[in-house]
DNA sequence: CACGTTACGTAACGGTGTTACTCAATCAAC
DNA sequence: GTTGATTGAGTAACACCGTTACGTAACGTG
């Protein structure tokens, strides 16, 4: 009544090849044949594994949120709640930099490359927001936020980052103005936005900057 | 000497058949088989007058931001510059919204459907943004803003809103709230980011609203 | 040990972008 | 008006893609 059992490492092996087909040379680069030539297995393994690309590509995406929500995880609050905010925005803008082709699967409305990404895989990366919702009420709380919905001000912060991270890896901050630049004073607006003093928001933008260095 | 000329007709027709397929079904849609069988013709054609589906797929962007531009000239010079600045949001928006795959392709960055974008094509986008620099440029003329380069300022709105029409053509923002509610909230952030007051950025909010409710 | 079940390999199908090769249509020159 | 060079566009092929019907071999159960 048991039959053959399908193997679990080749199925993290595919993922894991997969994941690096992706990094290296994007979407386009992800084929069955040239997967399953990778892991030195068949183009059928896929489909048992996964049931077709789209699966598979389902799974990395699954995947590159759990990542996104584990560093966002790693910012730890301050009195400076603030401050928090634009570590959590400086930590989404790296983990973008660092997987920036699992990115753009991620968020580019994957039907640009063919695969289909359902409602529920996109429900699946809201609770990525959490950190960044509690850090704003928070900041709401210190009184340095005009009082709101810190979900409806959290969006607007991550809608906003989302543009700025999207743009750099499409390659349309070069201009006058880097991504870097670019980066600065969108969180200094996203902050006065929400209610903040400008020059409170300047100086809770060095304690970030403070902080990340600090890191390295 | 001379010898056949290039017929600017299929030219035309070449693009509008991929317009509109790529409408339809998005960039995945767009193939040199259904495309020459569209126009009546035959798939070398695609070649003899682009090069090529990517040369192609640029002169959609080149087009798209045409239009773009084209769009956003239409928004007239008010006494209110940071309703204009609103207006003019509101009608990048609704070019968006009106071609949802175009635009996917134009900022999408286009390594994900493995066709290929150069730098010089974003540049090529680059004076669209003329209108809102100016509009900004007025508004911290009228003291509505801080004093800094509206270039930056005008950058740092765009790429906001970039970010959520983004999301919002991906399909992420239904949860709580709709992007409607994400829009108002992100221009009126921008706005107060940008230095103006809360309630004057409301109340010219409510400007904009109503010159767009005038023209329908 | 034998059986039933199922993962995986082989090979094929229909699709894609791209390109030699060919032909026919055009315009310049006389 | 005829000729001839030039070149747009059609035919057919190539290599590649995702997907799948089929066969086989490996496994867990009785």
């Amino acid at each position: 009544m048991s039959p053959r059992r399908i193997d679990p490492k080749l199925t993290t092996a595919l993922l894991e090849a997969a994941a690096s087909l992706v990094a290296e040379e994007g979407v386009a680069g992800l084929t069955t044949r040239r997967l399953a030539a990778a892991v030195g297995t068949s183009t059928t393994a896929v489909y048992t594994h996964f049931g077709g690309m789209d699966n598979l590509v389902r799974a990395m995406v699954h995947e590159g949120f759990a990542r996104l929500h584990r560093r966002m995880s790693t910012v730890r609050a301050t009195a400076d709640a603030v401050a928090d905010i634009m570590a959590l925005g400086t930590a989404y803008r790296a983990n973008a930099l660092d997987h920036p082709q699992l990115y753009q699967v991620m968020f580019g409305s994957a039907a640009l490359g063919g695969f289909a990404i359902t409602d529920g895989d996109r429900q699946h990366g809201r609770y990525t927001l959490q950190p960044l919702v509690e850090a704003v009420a928070r900041a709401t709380e210190q009184g340095r936020f005009r009082p709101g919905d810190p979900l409806l001000v959290a969006q607007t912060m991550w809608i906003a980052l989302h543009g700025l991270v999207s743009l750099e890896l499409g390659g349309y901050l070069t201009d006058p103005y880097d991504a870097d630049v670019c980066f600065e004073a969108q969180l200094c607006s996203l902050m006065v936005g929400a209610g903040d003093d400008h020059e409170a928001a300047c100086l809770s933008s060095r304690r970030a900057r403070r902080r990340r260095s600090a890191h390295a």
